[in-house]
DNA sequence: GCCAACGTTGGC
DNA sequence: GCCAACGTTGGC
């Protein structure tokens, strides 16, 4: 376990779970990831105190909106469990969880969206996973791409 | 293990 | 609402 601080970019439908929601709630379990790629992320990767850009996606404008905290170790989803949900995973084993998450909390709103075609447009965030990769809802950030975002673009 | 069919994400 | 990108499933 290394000690460097890591930042990612969490990916959210405005209308599903908002920055504003977050906000209300401060805290809240990061459920429902049902990607692979981004289940290991969480899982191996992501440690107490690293940054997250919190991203609208089918919101206008899209884009980054603010920063939450990763305040907990992985966990299982427990929405793979409940039978009722719609995350419920019957083929997820109590003893062996297929999904994992982590828990978040809010820690302020960008004063103004960055939006995706600045992110895209910008020479200074060439390279960033965001550009290339569609559909990949939890994602690594290099510490330069997100100071230089959280600055917003300045 | 290949790959076609299918389903979902998410920008526009 | 359309559809491109791309992950997942299942037949073989």
């Amino acid at each position: 376990m290394k000690a460097e601080k890591n930042y990612w970019l969490l990916k959210s439908e405005e209308a599903g779970y908002s920055i504003d929601d977050l906000k209300r709630d401060k805290k809240t379990a990061w459920t429902g990831i049902r990607n692979y790629q981004s289940r290991n992320f969480m899982r191996d990767s992501m440690q107490v105190g690293d940054l997250c850009l919190f991203y609208h996606s089918n919101s206008e404008p899209t884009g980054v909106v603010g920063v939450a905290k990763v305040v907990s170790k992985s966990y299982a989803d427990p929405t793979q469990f409940d039978r009722s949900h719609y995350y419920f995973d019957e083929k997820s084993k109590k003893e062996d969880p297929t999904w994992m998450l982590v828990d978040i909390a809010f820690v302020k709103k960008l004063k103004h969206c960055v939006t995706l075609a600045e992110i895209k447009n910008d020479p200074a965030l060439e390279g960033m996973m965001l550009r290339r990769r569609a559909r990949l809802s939890v994602q690594p950030v290099s510490e330069k791409h997100f100071r230089y975002i959280t600055e917003e673009l300045s």
